[in-house]
DNA sequence: AGTGCTTAGTTCGAATTCGAACAACCGGAA
DNA sequence: TTCCGGTTGTTCGAATTCGAACTAAGCACT
């Protein structure tokens, strides 16, 4: 195996650690500020949003779904809709049709929370994300990432 | 202020969701690899990584420096660099010519656990990552990101 | 009905992160 | 020198995540 096959090029390198150091800032940084103003986690806040899609008329969402959409264990589900319930921004539904599975849903004081957080987390996502890329670039990255998401998952499925 | 200005355009919020989820998936994915073969999380991997690097001739890390490049809170940098002196892959070295710095670097084990594991995570990143883009693709995305990175440390000195 | 396999969600303990508070230390100004 | 503001690293408690074990419920086949 040659040198060039064990380790990566300088630029290789330096796309890799930019990507990694720069998902985890944003993350940090828009965690903070959604914190601060808002009293939600980053994570919380895409529950909500998840929640307020129009994927489903209904408004409900299975426990599992929800956990897949955001990349946790379901065990971490359990916890922040234990957190968000206890707040009052989302309800547990029973499913009538099969008595294992749960539906989440959003109430009124969370559907109120997450549209007045909404507008400041994006106008943040624009600044420090969005408007950093051209169109070209933009759609270029989204591309590549869901190769990448995609080889991800066959990843995990051949293991 | 305009709907459009209030919310994502469709294309942005695909781009801006795939970041997400695919950095999430990507840390995970590594993290739990790396902990399977080598038992070392995807952060420690990191650390090893910072001090191997021939920045310093030295090959001494100040703990500042050190969660600075990890982008992690002081604590956690302290929390982790104990858990590998308890195991011997690197040493706390007192720093002479300042009494409250602390210095970081590699022991022999902790090199050689790493020259064992970055082949295997190095072929991962690669597959999963490097791979899924061409050459164009994966410098605009890293200037991009750069941009991005500059933006969050600007506003994080401005507030 | 009865048996066994799969799925959904929760509970539990361990690991990790964060920020605030703290102690030790440095360096310059009075 | 002495004092004070700034820096360095650690400690602490709270929050969050993970995976494994568990419970309850469906499903298929007899």
């Amino acid at each position: 195996m040659s040198v060039e096959e064990r380790w990566l090029s300088e630029t290789q390198a330096r796309a890799w650690s930019q990507f990694i150091r720069t998902s985890q800032r944003l993350e940090q940084r828009l965690d903070r500020e959604l914190k601060a103003r808002h009293d939600l986690s980053h994570t919380q806040y895409e529950i909500l949003v998840r929640l307020a899609e129009p994927r489903t008329e209904s408004g409900n969402v299975r426990m599992t779904d929800l956990a897949a959409d955001l990349v946790t264990a379901k065990s971490a589900a359990t916890y922040q809709i234990g957190q968000l319930v206890d707040r009052g921004l989302v309800a547990r539904v029973k499913c009538p049709e099969d008595g294992r599975s749960t539906f989440v849903c959003l109430t009124e004081a969370g559907r109120a929370l997450l549209e007045r957080a909404a507008p400041d987390h994006l106008a943040r996502v624009r600044e420090l994300f969005l408007d950093t890329m051209s169109p070209a670039e933009l759609t270029g990255m989204t591309a590549a990432l869901e190769r990448t998401c995609d080889r991800i998952i066959e990843a995990r499925e051949r293991s």
